[in-house]
DNA sequence: TTGTACGCGTTATCAT
DNA sequence: ATGATAACGCGTACAA
């Protein structure tokens, strides 16, 4: 550990601790060359827990998100770390969906950070005083909590893009459309389990209970989610999946199942994934750019920050978009009504 | 800003300063009932910045990986994350492929973390120097440098897993067989170019030079590699590309070519995907722990830093794994001369 | 057990 | 432009 300090610098000089913090500082100073070499010569660093202390800032940025292996989320951190600047880095927390880890990590942030952007496990934290008083700025990504207009906050048109999906499937012919939804507690569970019901009712489709299942956004509870859906005495002929992970549980579901998509069910996703053009077949998405609302969240902390905080709460919102690629097709009975009048 | 420090938590309780300070250090007081409602009433935060100056430790070890939107990355992190333990946490640095952003990251660094786990961008960094004056205790994970040996690393075994996937496409009848490696500047790169070699010569195969093309671990550059294969006049029946982005590339290019796996070309890939059994046909590929990497880099680290820097560097391998799945197959000369057997 | 007082490495203020 | 010094918030040796 080089324990070399300002003090050993300016020994070696030859002039007083000031002098140099002045130079470091980018004022003129009369030895320059000397302090360069100095500085060089001990290998010497300024202590960033002392320049905490004096400044009371960090230079780091706190991203909270439930599962980092989750490509989305993974995507938002990488632009919020491509947004964080020069003299700004960011501390990663990984609750991997637990409230405990979260709450922890959360206490633990104080004087660590300037400031945190994250996706909260649930809408529901520990009520709107939580947050309110927990000191530090903070960004909301992709989800809120209940006191979430207080803060700033990026979110996806979630319910805009469940109707798009849901939509899609009845353009298609589809009637009976289940739906496989992430936590209602959360704000993209809700919002996407909104579109998809708004959408149904708009085109006069009753929503069947056992249409909808309320699952948790893993792979595994997709591939739960689907088996069920499979076992009802009249299958759905279309599902709308309401994350990615979820989807490829639910693929892998219907794969080992030997159910044929589209041909058999039709299958739209939410958030694109860099293989869904790969798998068989290519899979049809709501689309939209993670990487985007990774790097609006910091643009929004770093404003926030240096306007010392007092800026209002800004609320942006990432738009969705519909990528038809070949899991979605026409239901079953339309085809045989087809296929019928056809042979005729 | 929670402003509100020991002082005037002592105040508010009539103690000293010292006592707050031991209450919390978990000395027995007398006043701890009295202490402990102060504490929450005033909301009172221990500040980290002074801790750190007092304490010459953060509690922060930082990691450095070069795409954090790669599955493979995103598991090494969560590994890392995952054995950090409760009064630690990780500072999260992505050098986005920029050997610019990785050292300036890395100057960063200093007095904001205790050690870092890094997986380097190039094996020739500046040099030993520029580690060892670097003064903070590194575990390299997944690549070292080249004066990797004076610290801690956990690799894969890198050259095995090239081995057994040339062998086993060898063991099905290939002869023609390419692959689309990694950077020779970095050590997967390079040993898993060993391991493909090894394997050919072990079987008597002379490596042709068309056939291996050194690419750059990215989606897009295993797209061109494989597109450069297809153009050669013999193009190979079989290519072992060398990590999971440019697989999903040479995937691309096959199916945007139209040549069918494994019919007209096997495939086999180096890091399994979640969605390797989805894609058509389901991927073959090597596998190894990427989860287990990262704790055990986190682990060497703890360890290191608890025994006051006084551990000689460890070196920990994780073993790779072939999983079959349907990517491969016998060469079309194979079928050809079977079917004419057969025929006649 | 408790309180006093000093030091951790920097920066900012105030004279000079 | 420079130097001495007081903070920043906390931990701890020392004395009580």
């Amino acid at each position: 550990m080089s324990t070399v300090t300002i003090t050993d610098v300016a020994k070696h000089v030859g002039v007083s601790v000031a002098t140099i913090s002045r130079y470091l500082s980018g004022f003129t100073v009369r030895n320059e060359e000397k302090i360069r070499e100095a500085i060089i010569e001990l290998n010497y660093r300024p202590s960033a827990a002392a320049r905490n202390l004096k400044s009371g800032r960090t230079g780091i940025i706190a991203i909270v998100v439930p599962d980092i292996t989750n490509p989305f989320f993974a995507s938002i951190v990488e632009g919020a770390e491509s947004a964080v600047g020069e003299d700004r880095m960011i501390l990663l927390v990984n609750t991997g969906d637990s409230r405990e880890r979260e709450e922890k990590a959360l206490s633990q942030l104080f004087g660590r950070v300037d400031g945190v952007i994250m996706a909260p496990l649930t809408e529901d934290e520990q009520g709107p005083s939580f947050f309110s008083q927990f000191g530090l700025p903070i960004v909301f990504v992709d989800r809120v909590t209940k006191d979430g207009e207080k803060f700033s906050s990026v979110l996806t048109d979630n319910a805009k893009g469940a109707h798009i999906a849901t939509d899609y499937l009845i353009s298609q012919g589809h009637r009976k459309i289940a739906m496989i939804g992430g936590p209602l507690s959360t704000t993209p569970g809700k919002r996407r389990a909104d579109g998809y019901r708004s959408a149904l009712a708009k085109s006069g489709i009753s929503s069947q209970v056992e249409y909808f299942i309320e699952s948790d956004f893993s792979e595994a509870g997709g591939y739960a989610a689907m088996c069920r859906l499979l076992e009802e005495e009249a299958p759905p002929t279309a599902v709308f999946v309401a994350n990615n992970l979820m989807t490829i549980g639910a693929l892998h579901a219907l794969r080992d199942r030997g159910v044929s998509v589209p041909q058999e069910i039709s299958i739209i996703g939410f958030d694109d994934l860099e293989f869904a053009e790969l798998v068989n077949p290519p899979l049809t998405v709501i689309a939209r750019d993670a990487r985007l609302q990774g790097s609006q969240a910091m643009d929004l902390m770093i404003k926030h920050l240096e306007n010392g905080g007092a800026t209002p709460p800004e609320h942006s919102m990432v738009d969705v978009q519909l990528v038809e690629r070949g899991s979605c097709a026409l239901p079953r009975e339309s085809q045989k009504i087809r296929s019928n009048k056809i042979d005729h």
